[in-house]
RNA sequence: GCCCCCAUCGUCUAGAGGCCUAGGACAACACCCUUUCACGGUGUAGACAGCGAUUCGAAUUCGCUUGGGGGUACCA
């Protein structure tokens, strides 16, 4: 046989792709890219009441945009299919069956009231709750009752009394005692799979090799390697990731804002960022160079390098990061990603070309694609309102410099940038010389009466992407301010 | 209640007995650069949860305590 690797993804579709199965998919891709194995994605859709279509349609898109790309699943297919769970649940009592002929499993015919009962009584005493194991021994008498009764039975994994251990490979060596266990159910008594035991008999069928996911599922883990055994195949490795947490240190949800890869993208994030971000919790790179792509850091890998604990997810990094993929980005694609921010402006006031040179000069400030919104009015629309800059255009010294402003810049050339940057020069350069303007000071009012502003983009860009009329015409209503006052 | 996991600056982490008067990144603060905001640059401040034990020597090993997280389902 091979021992090839084979790990998956098994994400269930009630809701879109969160960021914590986002980072475990990941650390899956990441430990196939590095090893040359295979990374399997399967929907583990067996709760019908919480399946949607675009929860799957956004898992697989989510995936894609983050470039965590499968070599099995669902749509590419494979050879181990099918790979969603609800179309395999004939597979499933088969091997109940199984179990069931070899003597590790049993027919459990007790009511959820029974079992509430049993559960009850296990608190009272301080004691773990383990069934009591009254269907075991069942007599066939007994059994002729409850079938007449009309009960159906849910069919219980017998847990072997033992100490169970496994090493797993972030955690260590991890040790159990089934005895606290107690004979879990593996089908329901409708018929379905419960989640453990679906879990084991696809990842056995898939071939999965090593099981990377959420220290959530460690104490699952030793159910499922108890199944494993019973049926003779072969334990995977196993390897548990620290959880990603909020910053109040609990879970990561909805009330803490975006939790789903495709909310974040909605508020500009960057997936290369994000997936970018997300490595570095729990994951440090050998060299200490942390922004990377996903190939740069599987050659760097090493899944006994993650760290165990949980760790926080705080906004300030992944916004510093943000911010440097999006100052590195080529103008055209950031452009075309930004243009969806930007619907409260009519781009076609400018032409693809401004539309860049627009980008190119006010994408350095941005931490999101959604921040450039706030930053550009005054590059749309003929006017500008000019409230807030009034006390500023109203001096002596904004009269000076536009007025003098007015007067050569007819002659400059807005299409040269090269022209007018000196032609400003030299303006603020006379300034200084012959009234002691400082440069921001005579910068300060034509970026007033320009822009309606005190700040923003380099103010030669804004000049050639607002060409000369509309800037001198702006001037002009500055200036009229100026008289009325 | 019971079981399990975790514990280095505010946050993410480096650190696998002496290299640690604990390193880096983000955030904070200061200064520099500058046509503004910013970017960038240079600095400053900031941590081994506590207590015991092992050892010549402990952030690193062991135990306890405390704190945080997870699980405890015929959910996944």
């Amino acid at each position: 046989m091979t021992d090839e690797i084979r790990v998956r993804i098994a994400p269930s579709p009630s809701g879109n792709l969160h960021i914590g199965t986002a980072r475990t998919a990941l650390f899956n891709y990441l430990f196939a890219k590095k090893e040359g194995g295979k990374f399997i994605l399967r929907i583990e859709d067996t709760d019908a009441e919480r399946t949607k279509q675009e929860y799957i349609d956004n898992i697989f898109d989510s995936l894609k945009a983050l470039g965590l790309n499968w070599d099995e699943g669902p749509d590419v297919g494979g050879e181990y299919g099918p790979y969603t769970q609800s179309e395999r649940f004939d597979i499933y009592p088969k091997y109940a069956q199984i179990l069931l002929d070899k003597g590790y499993a049993y027919e459990c015919w007790c009511t959820n009231e029974e079992l509430e009962q049993e559960k009850e009584e296990a608190v009272k005493n301080h004691k773990a709750y383990v069934y009591s194991r009254k269907c075991l021994n069942i007599t066939p008498e007994q059994r002729e009752q409850y079938i007449k009764e009309g009960r159906k039975p849910s069919i219980r994994f017998k847990v072997e009394h033992k100490e169970l251990i496994f090493n797993d490979m972030v955690k260590g060596e991890l040790k159990f005692d089934t005895s606290l266990i107690g004979d879990f159910v593996i089908m329901k008594s409708n018929g379905t799979p419960t989640y453990n035991f679906a879990v084991v008999i696809d990842d056995m069928l898939m071939k999965i090799s090593h099981i990377i996911r959420g220290e959530d599922h460690i104490s699952n883990t030793p159910k499922q390697i108890l199944i494993y055994e019973a049926l003779g195949a072969k334990v995977p490795e196993f390897g548990h990731l620290g959880m990603i947490l909020a910053p109040d240190r609990s879970k990561l949800s909805k009330r803490h804002g975006a939790t789903a890869v495709s909310d974040f993208v909605k508020e500009g994030y960057l997936t290369d960022a994000l997936i970018n971000f997300v490595a570095l919790l729990g994951w440090a790179p050998s060299d200490s160079v942390e922004i990377k792509t996903v190939d740069e850091i599987a050659k760097d890998f090493r899944i006994k390098e993650i760290s165990s604990s949980n760790s926080i997810f705080e906004y300030d990094k992944l916004n510093w990061m943000n911010g440097q993929y999006i100052k590195k980005m080529d103008i055209s694609k950031l452009t075309d990603m930004i243009i969806p921010f930007l619907s409260d402006y009519d781009l076609s006031e400018l032409s693809r070309e401004k539309l860049e040179k627009m980008v190119e000069i006010t994408r350095e400030p941005l931490t999101t694609l959604k921040d450039i919104q706030k930053d550009v009015p005054y590059f749309f629309g003929e006017d500008v309102p000019l409230d807030e800059v009034k006390e500023l255009l109203t001096t002596e010294l904004s009269k000076n410099v536009l007025n003098k402003f007015m007067e050569l810049a007819q002659k400059w050339d807005f299409t040269n940038e090269q022209e007018l940057h000196d032609d400003l020069q030299k303006l603020r350069d006379d300034f200084k010389a012959n009234f002691g303007y400082k440069p921001k000071e005579t910068m300060w009012a034509i970026r007033a009466a320009v822009t309606g502003r005190t700040r923003g983009a380099d103010m030669v860009g804004i000049l050639t992407i607002l060409g000369k009329d509309k800037v001198l015409r702006r001037i002009k209503n500055a200036m009229n301010l100026q008289v009325g006052v």
